[in-house]
Order: C-alpha cells, then structure tokens, then sequence
DNA sequence: CAGATAGTTTGCCGATTGGCTAAGTTTCTA
DNA sequence: TAGAAACTTAGCCAATCGGCAAACTATCTG
C-alpha cells in the first residue's frame, strides 16, 4: 500500500502547506518572478525556492528562466485529479447511501409478505 | 505566512498518503472497524491508529468505540473546504483571464484610433 | 568594467512523519 | 475464570520537511 498514485500523493502534499497555498493562489492571478513571490511571504529566497520545486514536482507550476528572472506560472489543469479523486469518494458514499436504501427496500418488502 | 487556513492544511496532509487515501476509500463504501482496514493495507496496527488519528484531527472520519471494536466512519462533508479551495483558485485564474481579455481588447480599441 | 540584481547551491538545524516491536488494557467467549 | 480478540500506549528509528545563513553564478546597468 504505497506504490499507487504518486501524482496524487505530490498533489496533495504539495497543498498541504500554507505558504505553498499563498504562492499558488498568487499565481492563480497571474505569472510572478520568484522574488515577487517570497516578498509577502517573510520566506528566504532559498526556502521559496524550495517551495517552487515542490509545487513544480506536482504539475502545479511552470516555471521558465528568462535573463536572470525566473517567471513561474499556475497550471489549474494540475487540480483535476485531486477533484476527480475527492468526486469518486463522494460517488463511493452516494452508492451506499443508495445501497442502503435498497436494503431497506428489500426488507419492508419482505415484511410486506 | 504560516497561520492560516490550518484545517486545509490538516486536510490536504491527511490525504497527502496513499494508506489513509486507500482507508478512506474503504470508508466511503461503510463503516469498517480498525483491523478490518488494517488488512489490506499490510501495516501494523500502531501504524493504522496514527493514520486512522490523522483522518480523524482533518474531520475526514469519525470513530465510535463499542464494547472492544472501534468503528469508523467516511465524513463527506469535511472534503468541501478542499473543493473550496480549488474552485477559488480556478475562479481567480478565469478572472485572469477576464483581465488579460479586457486589456486585450482595449488595446485593440486603442489601436484602431 | 564595477556594482547591483536575481537566482542558485550547499550544508546545517530541530521538528515531524511513517514505520516498527514490545508491553499493556479492555472486552468477549468457551 | 482462562484465554483469545481488539485495540492502545510507549518508545525507538531512519527519512523527510521547513526553515536558515553563507557562498557562488549569472545577468543587467551605470
């Protein structure tokens, strides 16, 4: 019980820290040099850097180099497994609420008789 | 840049692991009690009560105990500040978008005079 | 060319994580 | 009531994490 989806355990880990929310969501509203990105963060460039590679390792981001301004850019299209995983769960809980019903069903039908 | 949002970050940690995904999923099907998502899993116990404590701080599953069986239960409701979360992210990339659209086109109109 | 700018690499630190074994505790059940 | 069943607690371990400072490498700019 490790080895299935890696891409989904970087997803979400890479959302599971405040910091790397606060980036992607600035990014959400545009591209950013990284400086522009430690700046509200009270971070250290090296730590920010950091930060960027995790979310680059998820997908969440592109980053390119142009002169000696690195631009990093949100990719939105990186969140759809973590929804289509959350949406199975909930489709997985609706299928027993139905299977309960049907269960019930069943047995009132069967008292029924 | 570290206080907010704790309960996201519990959230996306707890579902940052492939053992406590698989659980969950088991979960989503109906309750199961400790061992029985143990099993699957090829962990030892210890280790699925931390996992299984994990799922239950992020609010992802409640647990009962009855006579000597704990049993545990897939709470839907607590992954909607994760769908949240991301749909706020897609809705600042689109309004981006938007902007990067009203100033193309008011470049357009500019150009046109 | 001499700074200043913007990253980058390296290496250190304490805290947290995910795994285990061993040794309880509590609750059935024969 | 003796033993099995089902957790539970305590404690250990190696690996990873998130943070830092220091030193280095490019790339502008005056």
């Amino acid at each position: 019980m490790a080895k299935h989806d890696p891409d989904l355990s970087l997803l979400f880990h890479a959302l599971s820290d405040p910091s790397r929310r606060a980036m992607l969501a600035r990014l959400a509203a545009g591209p950013a040099a990284v400086t522009e990105l430690a700046a509200p963060t009270g971070l250290r460039l090296p730590t920010v850097l950091r930060h960027l590679a995790v979310l680059e390792a998820a997908g969440l981001i592109a980053t390119a180099k142009d002169g000696r301004v690195r631009t990093c850019a949100f990719v939105p299209a990186a969140l759809t497994p973590a929804r289509d995983w959350m949406e199975t769960q909930r489709a997985l809980w609706e299928g027993r609420l139905d299977r309960l019903d049907d269960y019930v069903t069943r047995l009132m039908k069967e008292r029924e008789e």
